[in-house]
DNA sequence: TCGACATATTCAATTTTGCGAATATGACAA
DNA sequence: TTGTCATATTCGCAAAATTGAATATGTCGA
């Protein structure tokens, strides 16, 4: 109605993506899926960290989830939101271009080839668990 | 560099403009420009108030200021950033178009057909003065 | 059913931030 | 130079957000 009614509305949808973390998380994302051992190993932090962000923008309507198994595959709900990241991203002039990192995570949706089920790289023994 | 890195460029951006004040703020200014008491006016919060966001924004390079004698007028420095804001707005599923309040502060900006000065009613005394 | 693995949730704490009150600065008229 | 008006700045606190640690849930193979 007024406008800063419409400012808190703008506001909340913001303040939801704005973290760091968030951000990677849809930059990491871009127009495919994920599943959090995948942003776990791209991102360098703890799962029960990212899980916590997933969840945030799972309550706002911003990521969509899928089960298969035993993973979650996470993807964005509504591209235009993608966009509205890359283009804070051009402002902030950074390279918003959706990250190479072909399987990292050796869940199936990143080495559908193997065969058989082998345990997520993220999780592994020798990954870096820093932070 | 990296996507975390990245995304805390991003993060600034986002960060600075997205509380309400300053997100109604830049969609009142819009491609135009505007003065603090003007601002005072269609925001209906306090001068004060309303300066330190403008600071806020000023500092970060969002907001461009202009002083003519006692006023000050703001202007948004990057087109793109108004774009991003409406962006947000139409995924909040609200309307960004430009508020539509001719003259509420009497500013010589406002009102530049009247003679002489007078004083900006958005501090006159019958002006509503809430928060 | 048991154990391993992927993911979710809860809890607490540090840090940040929104926002008010009070006050300062700067310009112009008389 | 004194007063008025427009704007800027500083200070402080209550509220909220980010994030870590610990733990729970759910799925699947053996």
């Amino acid at each position: 109605m007024t406008l800063l009614t419409n400012a808190e509305d703008i506001a909340a949808i913001l303040k939801t993506i704005s973290p760091p973390t968030r951000l990677a998380i849809l930059l990491a994302i871009g127009e495919g899926e994920a599943c959090v051992c995948h942003l776990e190993a791209v991102l360098g932090k703890r799962q029960a960290y990212i899980s916590q962000h997933l969840m945030a923008l799972r309550q706002s309507n911003v990521l969509l989830d899928r089960r298969d198994g035993r993973f979650v595959y996470y993807r964005i709900a509504e591209p235009a939101l993608l966009d509205l990241v890359r283009g804070a991203g051009r402002l902030a002039g950074v390279d918003t271009a959706a990250p190479v990192v072909p399987a990292v995570c050796e869940c199936p949706h990143c080495s559908e080839q193997k065969p058989g089920y082998r345990k997520c790289a993220a999780t592994s023994d020798n990954a870096t668990q820093n932070q």
